[in-house]
RNA sequence: GGAUGGGUUCCCGAGUGGCCAAAGGGGGCAGACUGUAAAUCUGUUAGCGACGCUUUCGAAGGUUCGAAUCCUUCCCCAUCCA
């Protein structure tokens, strides 16, 4: 181990909040440390907000030490309260599997799980079937309801109110770390930084049961400069699943990143040298379009592999530079049969998902927003025929700035 | 369980019989300016076969020519009391 992972992390900026500074630090520094980060299993894929926390992963693996990703079979049965402001719906056993299962399959693009050299668990093995009466003798006996209450992540909830079911989040995640050092040997929690009250349950009932020292770290969370968590978009999360948001979404999302947030970007989501970084974010004025042209690339080659970032990018600048049709365009295709009678302007937009209703693409014709092989179209009426193909053979629709799609025939 | 105050469009929040598809703000979308950034300004923001029609103000009924607004029952939430 050369360079000691935890400066590694500290210089990157992953580090928000730990438990004992130097003696995490020590601890990755002399001995292969077992460590967990917990997945709720709340969707079908990963999103680029669990993103940060796989890099930490790839980085702490890296480093020589053993990563446990703990899907939450279990403890999604509830929901994590902190930082909501409303109680998650509940789901359904099968549906968490499912997730679970899902999430497992995109882990193991990141993370090595072979040789024992990382773990898989869920902490619906040991969360589902608890016995009440046991699990509070056990584990409820350590936990102070008034401490709890200051908690951070409660105080906004108390205003809102919080159920009971909720409450008993941070008892399960605790008990899921208190589990994972008895199972593995596991030492070390690590989250993002709405994690941290969670964190320090598990790492002070392992104090209290086993008398053994155990260590949090929480991460930045990754916001803009709003303070909105990033990763989301209006239209929902960033998806890690190419099915849910393609490589060229992907791509456009951290391509359109905000400038001030471009050097922190790079150092959490790229394996960049830090040099490079700094030298990156550096850059002044329409420069920092290198930037983040860059920062797009690293991060879409990390999820989708080399190839799609390639496609991405290449497709991203033809579209915004002058230049050739690229295939990687969004295209939706009708038959031949469709177009000979024509299509008009408001179907079009509606088919290609550009628009969210009739009345929306009407709206964005009439004010001027929608141009179609680059010329600005604003009559609703008009119709498209083949004869309106360009030289590509396809129309080309172009919404706004950024949203572009292509329509062919065949 | 009791008392009080509430549930309004994507969100916050005004509206307490017709002038209400519902003020204002936020967010979103589009236009201008730009660098595929930020900030700013302008327009727009339920749906549709669109100077008209249909659905919407917690749910279901009712009063009325006419209800987000009045009445009844129910569901939910917050605060205080137990």
């Amino acid at each position: 181990m050369s360079t000691n992972v935890y400066d590694i992390l500290m210089e990157r900026g992953f580090i928000e909040q730990t438990t004992d500074a130097e003696a995490i630090r020590e601890l990755l520094g002399k001995e292969k440390v077992t460590f967990y980060i917990g997945f709720d299993a709340t969707a079908d894929s990963l999103t680029a907000g669990h993103f940060l926390t796989i890099m930490a992963m790839m980085h702490m693996q890296k480093a020589g030490h053993r990563p446990i990703a703990l899907l939450g079979g279990g403890t999604t049965m509830i929901g994590d309260p902190s930082g909501k402001s409303d109680m998650r719906t509940i789901m359904t056993k099968e549906k968490i599997q499912h997730n679970a299962d899902c999430f497992y399959k995109q882990l193991t693009r990141f993370i090595d799980f072979d040789n024992d050299s990382a773990i898989i668990d869920n902490n619906a093995n040991w969360l589902l079937d608890l016995n009440y009466v046991e699990f509070l003798r056990e584990i409820g006996v350590h936990f102070s309801v008034n401490k709890m209450l200051t908690a951070e992540c409660y105080k906004q909830r108390m205003e809102r109110g919080l159920t009971f079911f909720e409450f008993n989040y941070m008892l399960m995640q605790s008990c899921d770390f208190w589990k994972l050092y008895k199972k593995y040997g596991c030492v070390l929690e690590l989250g993002g930084n709405d994690q941290w009250s969670n964190i320090l349950g598990g790492v002070d009932l392992i104090r209290r049961k086993e008398g053994k020292a155990a260590y949090g770290l929480t991460f930045k969370l990754l916001t803009t400069s709003e303070g909105i968590k990033m990763g989301k978009t209006m239209k929902g999360a960033v998806w890690l699943d190419p099915e849910k948001t393609s490589p060229y979404e992907f791509y456009q999302y951290w391509r359109n990143i905000e400038d001030v947030k471009v050097e922190e970007c790079l150092g959490l989501l790229t394996f960049l040298p830090m040099d490079e970084v700094r030298r990156l974010g550096a850059l002044q004025g329409a420069e920092i379009n290198h930037a983040k042209e860059v920062l797009a690339y690293e991060i879409t080659k990390i999820v989708h592999g080399e190839d799609e970032a390639k496609k991405a990018q290449e497709a991203s600048r033809a579209l915004f530079g002058a230049g050739a049709q690229s295939a990687d365009i969004p295209t939706t295709t009708y038959s031949k049969e469709a177009f000979a009678e024509g299509i008009d302007l408001i179907t079009l937009l509606v088919d290609g998902k550009m628009a969210t209703s009739r009345s929306d693409a009407r709206r964005n014709i009439e004010q001027g927003g929608v141009a179609v092989n680059d010329v600005k179209v604003t009559d609703i009426a008009r119709k498209f025929t083949q004869d309106d193909f360009n030289a590509d053979g396809a129309l080309l629709v172009k919404k706004g700035k950024k949203a572009y799609h292509l329509f062919k025939a065949e």
